[in-house]
DNA sequence: GTCTATAGGAGGATAGAC
DNA sequence: GTCTATCCTCCTATAGAC
């Protein structure tokens, strides 16, 4: 019950840090949702910070169990390019928590929260892998640091574009999140000048 | 005297906006920044939301100016390049002021700000037009809505792995402007498995 | 652990003198 | 148009009964 209530809490939080981000959430806004007294949710969660560090953590091992279910076997892009549709989607969904602005106290919350940084870690040194190996296969552009490429994933998590093309309602959620995918991994560019080498 | 205290205002407002946010950003901030009273600030714009909008609109017309200084023989694409860059080096200039999240007041303050909307609007259809003219060049693919590529340029203005770049310390601002550039048109993918075909 | 009620403080905005 | 001083609302957090 006390879990089940918990999870009730981190999931309105979630949905409020994804509308309105970390600053503009109120816990009175948390406490409706819920439906119930604010002074109960202090007696969960000893702060605001903790309130909104405890949704961040959700989010991050949702992420990590979906990479769980990823086949080991597939190649890393093609695990790469799942996981950024997978984020993306959750973002369209109304799930994904806006990052903390660069001087919010969520941030200083965040980095000493080992739960939250020991799923960062996980998931970082996973993804990483991926980009590495799919780098040495060819798939990846091996010019870009691997770093580098990490940050745009993770970027794309909470791409704006998104949210633009969704509110233009002109685009399915599954048609964004393909377009998305697209520029991402192929760039704006056009590939109607290159002609692709036949491998075998 | 009151334009240079009004561009003073400005200039820290716009600081501000890209460190912390609308949200977290106090007006008595701004009035230390600037020097001068919390009251003198209302002397010269009735509102949080118009001093916030007034920043905006001050970097839409540096984009404007910006857009005016290159040259109308360039190639679109050229163009489109240049114009990336320019906003990633504002936005690595701790000048360019974070999108405000979707619920925000600010957005409606934007929304009804003639000044902010013209100036969007003409960004957006010289945008547009380059977009569409590099994509019947061949030089962007074709395949993307114009639209869905506009928006994904202008959200390169705020993406988050400049600063994620920056704070890593490894590269240095022209470097990693380099590298989101390539990430952009590019793509992460390789396109090592294409040659490129001459035209002549 | 839930509630009602309230403390405590931050921050947007204004009053009014100069 | 600048200042000091103040208002007032909203929000985080807590007290204390049940």
């Amino acid at each position: 019950m006390l879990q089940a209530r918990e999870t009730a809490i981190i999931q309105a939080v979630n949905r409020l840090l994804a509308e309105r981000g970390f600053e503009a959430m109120t816990v009175d806004q948390v406490a409706i949702e819920v439906g119930i007294a604010k002074a109960s949710l202090y007696k969960h969660f000893p702060s605001k910070e903790d309130l909104a560090a405890a949704a961040m953590v959700w989010v991050m091992r949702r992420a990590q169990a979906y990479l769980a279910t990823l086949p080991s076997d597939a190649s890393p892009m093609d695990n790469l390019r799942a996981v950024v549709g997978w984020t993306m989607a959750l973002k369209l969904a109304g799930e994904m928590p806006s990052l903390p602005s660069q001087n919010s106290s969520l941030r200083a919350a965040l980095v000493s929260n080992k739960d939250y940084m020991d799923g960062l870690m996980e998931v970082s040194d996973i993804l990483g892998a991926w980009i590495e190996a799919a780098q040495s296969q060819g798939a990846l552009n091996a010019k870009l640091p691997a770093i580098a490429v990490l940050y745009t994933i993770f970027a794309r998590a909470c791409d704006p574009v998104l949210e633009f093309l969704k509110m233009g309602q002109q685009y399915s959620d599954e048609e964004i999140v393909e377009l998305v995918l697209s520029t991402c991994f192929d760039g704006l560019g056009s590939r109607a000048n290159f002609r692709q080498e036949t491998n075998g």
